[in-house]
DNA sequence: TAAGCACATATTGTCGACAATTATTTGATC
DNA sequence: GATCAAATAATTGTCGACAATATGTGCTTA
């Protein structure tokens, strides 16, 4: 564990010892301050933040139902390390998932939702024209918009899944992961053509444009990692020679 | 709280309390012996069980991420109350998720667990035809049925989401609920379809089809409860009219 | 030298007790 | 008799300690 935060401890709380605990441990988690496949002491993290086990034990337990540490039973918590596999996992389970929220929303969203979505988009793409597509609206723009259409869904258990559970994870992805390849622009064109189809209330097309739109982005991260793959191939293929080169 | 069943206490334990207490706990939830909206009391059930509170917190806070408890701060927990809407929500959810395993099941299902399936449908066949659509097939059949498709998506993520958080769910509604209009000579039908499409590696098609099958149940609880309400009122009226009639 | 076993250490699982908060009862007032 | 307030009781949240299990270390033996 690389330098954990200065023992924010009992941070902004207002009571509720595990329910911050928890809060605490996923933006560690996510943020990396914790790392991928890092195992998660309890004694040493109850030391860190000034807290007994047995908080500690439920916030943990709480990260493992969202899917962010595994659990050993006398063995112990790790946080999960994503492979590419487990990513594409949840994309799909996303594409499924929005896309289903994206077809209720074209059926729930009020007209008040409606503007809401639209300025937010104006808002992106104004955004986009000045700043030449930087980082934030790549993230946070993207989750807001998605986040929007979820909620506008209605439908509770959605709501739960993808913004309480598989949320966390992606964030997690998204924070760590090598940059992955953005084509902001484009994303922006198919936000528009989904807005489209919310604001005709065509619930079907909203939906598979939306599958769609987490379709491509699935395949661009597949696509990408075979670029690595290939990348690292190449670079193996490339130190072995040198090192062929030295030793002969 | 009625009788809780004759303590069989530590149970079946190989060891991890906890863990043994929170499948003892669904069980007990799903069947009924503790009911729906039925306050849970840490000291009543650590004292039934025989354990302390500590494993008692952590198998309840796990019945909270399946969500069949809910917990209020300083309050406590208690059994989730169905009702119809949140139902419907999870059938939606459902319907996405399930379509999704069915399309990867398409691709990845080995012919012989496609083989499983076919012989699984068979037997509910013969069985429908010896015993005129008995309970069990209507039930469990049912779910051996989605199981092995879910499973045969091979998305680890998208199995846990169905079998592990909605499963205890949907079993606890299905085990409680007023007999739900239920058609297994249909289901069995569209059952076949699914199975046809797997066979052959039509994920399209199969997603499609299972996805309806999933909305029919859904629209056939939907009408159940406006016959439900019709019911109802019918006889609230019919209960007014008596009062109105003795008291003249 | 490598493999296997015994011991020591550390971590997780469980327990009982205390503190903080909520629910209930009691009593007083209108 | 009803309503509100205070005191009591009960429940949840948190803590520290002990027991059970896993990990690491050093020694013996093939």
């Amino acid at each position: 564990m690389s330098q954990r935060s200065p023992a924010k401890s009992l941070s902004e709380n207002q009571n509720l010892l595990s329910q911050n605990l928890s809060d605490t441990l996923i933006e560690a988690i996510v943020s990396g301050q914790i790392a991928q496949g890092e195992k998660i002491s309890e004694p040493e993290l109850a030391r860190h933040y000034g807290v007994s086990r047995g908080p500690l034990r439920e916030a943990i337990l709480k990260l493992q139902g969202i899917g962010l540490v595994e659990r050993v039973p006398h063995v112990g918590a790790r946080v999960v390390q994503l492979n590419q596999q487990q990513l594409l996992d949840i994309y799909s389970v996303r594409e499924a998932l929005e896309g289903m929220a994206c077809r209720l929303a074209a059926e729930q969203l009020s007209t008040i939702q409606l503007d809401e979505l639209k300025k937010l988009l104006e808002h992106h793409q104004s955004y986009l024209q000045q700043h030449q597509g930087k980082a934030y609206f790549e993230q946070q723009g993207d989750f807001d918009f998605h986040y929007l259409i979820i909620k506008g869904s209605a439908n509770q258990r959605l709501v739960n899944l993808l913004c309480d559970e598989l949320y966390h994870l992606l964030r997690m992805y998204r924070y760590q992961a090598a940059k992955q390849v953005s084509r902001p622009e484009r994303a922006l064109k198919e936000h528009w053509a989904i807005w489209q189809a919310l604001a005709d209330r065509d619930g079907e097309l909203a939906e598979m444009l939306m599958r769609r739109h987490i379709a491509r982005a699935r395949k661009a991260i597949e696509q990408q990692h075979q670029t690595n793959l290939t990348d690292q191939s190449l670079e193996a293929q490339a130190s072995a020679t040198h090192i062929q080169g030295v030793n002969e």
